[in-house]
Formats: C-alpha cells, structure tokens, sequence
DNA sequence: GTGAAAGCGCTAACAA
DNA sequence: TTGTTAGCGCTTTCAC
C-alpha cells in the first residue's frame, strides 16, 4: 500500500499538502497542485490508512453494534438496517458483537470497542441498567440502546430508542377483544424485562378497558442461548400444554413474532386450528409474518426509523458527548393478516361469565 | 485511557519492559518487575491501543465479513456461527457489511477493510469470479469465500468453503422420488451460479436414474434486493401460477428454505395444501423449517463445521499469504418433516406415461 | 500557498 | 534484565 510519503514524492509536493488534499481543505491550495496531487494518488492507488488517521486524531468511522443474536430474524433485520443507515449517514462501518444478552459477553465487547478506538455504540440490551453499561460509558463509549429499560435514575448516560411497547399490547389485545375474545392471554418467556413490562401493561389496560378482569400472562421457561429460534421452540412447547387445558385462552398475544409462530406451530401440532380455534397475534412484523400458515397478524414496529434515529443520536453523542440523553418513543400499528378470527362458537357463549360491554 | 507511558512511569520501568509485559514475554523479566508492572496496568485499568499496535505491526484482530444481509435468516445463522467461531479460536472481532450481492458495495467494503488494516476476510457471493475479488486479493486481502463459485482458471487466490451441493439436489430430488413423484421441478430465482448449477446438476442426475426424463427447472424473477424474505416473495408469486395449471409438478425442490417457505405459503393461499397436493423441500435447514405448517423437510448444510473451517482457513491464510488455494466440500444430509409425501392418487396413475423403473 | 516537524501509542532492535 | 530510541502513516501547528 501507498502511503502519503509516496503521493507528495511523486507528485512533488510535502506531506501536508497531501494531507490538505485528503480533507479538501482547498482553499489552502494552488489549484495546480491541487491536480497534481489528485493525479499522483489516482496512479498510485493510494488510499490513506485509517489506523494511521485514528492514532493522530482519536476518531474513526467505525461503529460497534451489540445485539442478542442475528439468527434471529428480528436482530438480523434490525442488523440490515442499522447497518445501511450508518453507511447512508456517516459511510460508517459496523464492528458486529452477538451478546446472547449475556454480560459477560456485552463487557467483553465494550472492552475491545474501546481498545479499538470506537467511541460509538449500538445496544440491543435488556440490561442497560447495570454496572457494566456505566463504566463503560465512563470511560468514554457514546452509547444508543434499542428498547432498553430507561431508567431516569441511572447512572449510565445512554439514549434510548425503543417503539411503543406499551401501545403494542394495547393494540394486540384491542384487537383480539374487538372480534369477540373474552379468554386472552400473553406469552412470553420467564423473565421481566422494561419493555416486557410495557407491552404486558398495555395488554391489561385494553382487557379492563373491556370490563373484564381474568387475563392472564403466562411466563414459558426462561430462554437461555437466544442463540436461534429459541423463542419458537418455547412458544411450541407451551402451545402443546395450552392445547390440552379445557379452558384455554381462545386468543394468544405473543411477545414477538418469533414466539408467536412457535405458537402456531404447536397448536398445529396438537390437532388445533389457528385461528379457527385459537387466534394468535404476534409483534414485530419481522417478514416471515407474511410467509406463515396461516399468515401472522401481528404489531409492526418502525424498524426503518428507529435504525434512522439510533444511527443519527449516536453521531450527535460522539460529536457532543455532554448532550443530555434522551428516550424516543416510535409508535406501533396493528397488521392485521390471517391468524385471528373470531373465537370459536361455545367460546362466545362461555363468554357469558364476564361482564358485558357498554 | 491510559497508555504505555503512564504505567511505565507507575511502575518505575521502562514503556519497552510494559510492552514485554503485555506481549507475554516473561523470559525476559526479573518476577519482580512483571509483578510491579502488572499491578500498575491493574490499577490504573490499563488496556493497550489496538490503533497504535496496528500502526506498528500493521496486524489488528479483526476480520471482514461480508454477506447479502443479514435479514436472511440463513445469513443471520451464519453471521452468528462465524463471529463466535472467531471469537473463540482467536478473539478476532468481525466487521459487518452487507452487501445484497452487490459488485459495487462488495468492492467499496474491500477498500474500507485495507485502509483499516484489516487483511482477513470471509466472503458470502457468488461474484468470486470476477475483478474486484482478484484486485482485492492482489491488495493484500486474505479470502474465503462461502458457496462462491471455484473457477480454477480465477486469477483470485480465494479459499473455497462450500457444501456439497450436487449432493443436495440429489437428495431432495431422490427423496421426492422414493414417496413415489415422477412429476418434480427445481425452482429458483433467475439467474445461474455455480453452487445453483450444482444443485440442479444433483437434481437432474436423481431424475435420471430414476429413468425420468422430463425433470423441470422453473427460474421465478430474478431476485433483486436480497434486503429481506425477497426469496420467499418470488416463490409465494410462483406458487400462485403454478397452483392454476393443471399438470403442474407433484413435488417441489426449492433452491433453498426462503424460498421453499414462499413457495408452501403461495400453494396455501391458492388453496392448495402441502403435502397432500404438493410436496415441498427446501434446502440450509435453517431453524424456521421446524416451526412451519407444515414442518418443512429440508436438506441440512453442515454451518457449524463450515464456519468453523473458513475461520480457520482465514487465519491460516492470514499467517501464510502464499498458500494454495483449496476447496473445502461439506456433505449435505436429508432431514424429513412434514412438507413431503406420495403424491396424489390422480397423480400416481397419471405418471404411468414415464418409462417404468426396474 | 507550501513545507518542516512534532507527536498520536505502541513494538522491537539495539545498547547498556 | 532493563532502558533508549526509531518509526509505523497520518494531521496539524507554525514558519516561511
């Protein structure tokens, strides 16, 4: 490879005025040199070293991005995007880290970003609360997390970007009540999380709305690698033991989608129908949603802007790390497909235990 | 952050016996000191700048990785099983890009990894053919490439890692005829590759000794963007046609799972129902053919063992740049769920047109 | 408008 | 066993 030593040689100039080319600073330049200079680094197939420009200016164009999994197809998406809104943006590149929300794992990242000299970050983190995000962002790590808990009391200075989770559930269970629904339920997998926490209360907020008072929220077994379609898997299982209680929801609102199509899946399996006997609503709106049998209702999630605004927030901070952060909220709307129906028949009669609407 | 200079000066040593210290070479230090030196390092939270040490040895532990997106979920699986691989056989850390099989975003990410210093790369495309590989290659990019085509007349010094393809197609299209299907097609986008040319080379051999001779393979549009579940769109669209002739194909080998599930959703919305209409095989094995209706039957590719050899291909080349070349071939495996079975009892009497077997 | 030179934080050859 | 120092390729002051 060039370096600039051989650009000035060549086209007979210093180093600096090389330099000066390189940051168009050309005002400073003959324009005669200025070809000049152009010339002999289109011959010479120079291109300046950024590990070079970095130790002298401490910046580079890179970015780190921490996400649970990208074989999940919600991450891998949100991966995609992130990804081409940080080159459309800035021409920034990404340094990918897949945490299986361990942290552990988020540490190790944050350590080596640091020592790599990248200032800016990504997080797709459930928690964004603790110990490990503060210390990094003290020592220097410009930090974005997608629908990340906000705690107003946390130390750590970090921005938030997240959709409206608490709408989502509102919306997913208005939905499932307005075609007559009165057993729901939401699943998920053990474990609390901010977000977690939005959607379900959106979820019973819509139910009491409705004058009734028996939702439920059922909690499968923790998931452990988020290593792969590990959701589905869970969300099978326990559709195989919905399947065989009597008084089963006859409408299932579902985290995410991937859950929601594991869902799906074991309902199938135990012989039941969706939606026929049993409506399922997922949230997301990762395509697959369109691909499912039957297709997946579901609640769409800006995906495109909220990648458009964390890449957009996270250049702010690395230009003003002293900005007070913020949290952005992006609302959600229902998508509504194939996998809900009216509940069953016996169902609506049955329903003549909770109190009637208006 | 601190540096060198700073734990020297704790220490009471001097920056070179720190750097001794940091590269493991304890032969050289008085026990003592080691000590004093790591202590300081300790307290002082020190972590040596890849940026200065790259500047000096011109290596960093980072590798590219380039693939068509990671929305795919059979990209996203692979993205995953790569970045762990690297992390654990060597703490490299990966540098994303997507590139949507694009020649232009290929080469503009080729350039970003040489002025990051970055040497090592693995590759998902099937342009390895053509110049930017070989210019970049010539610049000093160690290559692997995934399921690229192996021309052996290819000026690009490229490390070939790929399953066995030919094998693949000859499986699927074996099993569809073992249920008894004298009636099958190869489906795909338009558009030849070379692993595309291998699987229908599987295909049509299987065909062959079945004593068949009028195998079909149907090019849908060619894919455009790669940016999403495109694959499964093509094969939804194509389903819709294909469900309104009448002597449509029996059985479908999909040239992979997106599209295998595209194509089961697209015969579903046409009121068609799989199997019993229609018998549909994918190819990857990626985790969402377990969670399908029906579960899709699907031919696995080894991912685990092939991440595992392109990252250690990689850096081995990395070690040795002027090693040969080689291809690494990966034996596909048949999984049966669902999606396949005999075709219809019309059909069956139908097919008495092809020369019988035995 | 152009050039000389210091220095970013490290490594490694060489000196002591 | 430890220290001194040049230099990796660039940016940026400051002098001309």
């Amino acid at each position: 490879m060039a370096t600039i030593q051989d650009v000035a040689r060549l086209a007979n100039v210093s180093v600096s005025s090389v330099s000066n080319v390189l940051n168009g600073r050309t005002e400073r330049l003959n324009p005669a040199t200025f070809e000049r200079v152009r010339e002999a680094i289109r011959t010479l197939g120079f291109r300046p070293s950024q590990v070079a420009r970095q130790l002298k200016t401490g910046q580079t164009p890179m970015l780190g991005l921490l996400v649970p999994s990208t074989a999940n197809p919600m991450y891998g998406q949100l991966t995609l995007k992130i990804e081409a809104e940080a080159q459309r943006q800035t021409g920034y590149r990404v340094l990918l880290g897949n945490t299986n929300r361990d942290r552990e794992q988020e540490s190790r990242m944050f350590d080596d970003l640091l020592s790599f000299g990248v200032h800016g970050v990504i997080v797709v983190s459930s928690l964004t609360g603790e110990q490990h995000f503060e210390v990094a962002t003290r020592q220097g790590l410009a930090m974005v997390s997608y629908d990340g808990g906000a705690d107003p009391d946390a130390p750590a200075r970090i921005d938030h970007v997240a959709p409206d989770n608490f709408q989502a559930g509102y919306l997913a269970a208005s939905h499932l009540l307005e075609l007559g629904h009165r057993r729901i339920a939401f699943v998920m997998p053990a474990g609390r999380t901010v977000s977690r926490a939005s959607k379900i209360a959106g979820f019973q907020a819509a139910v009491k709305e409705a004058g009734l008072g028996d939702a439920v929220v059922i909690e499968c077994s923790p998931a452990a690698h988020y290593g792969d379609a590990e959701l589905a898997e869970l969300g099978q299982a326990l559709a195989g033991q919905l399947a065989q209680t009597s008084t089963r929801p006859t409408g299932l609102v579902a985290v995410n989608d991937m859950m929601a199509i594991g869902l799906m899946s074991g309902l199938h399996q135990a012989g039941l129908s969706v939606p026929a006997d049993v409506s399922v609503i997922g949230m997301d709106d990762i395509s697959m949603c369109l691909y499912t049998n039957p297709a997946l209702t579901s609640v769409a999630m800006p995906f495109g802007e909220m990648a458009q605004a964390m890449v957009r927030r996270v250049m702010l901070r690395l230009a003003q790390p002293d900005e007070a952060p913020i949290r952005l909220c992006f609302p959600s709307g229902l998508v509504v497909r194939q996998s809900t129906a009216k509940p069953p028949a016996a169902n609506r009669l049955a329903g003549a235990g909770a109190p009637k609407r208006g």
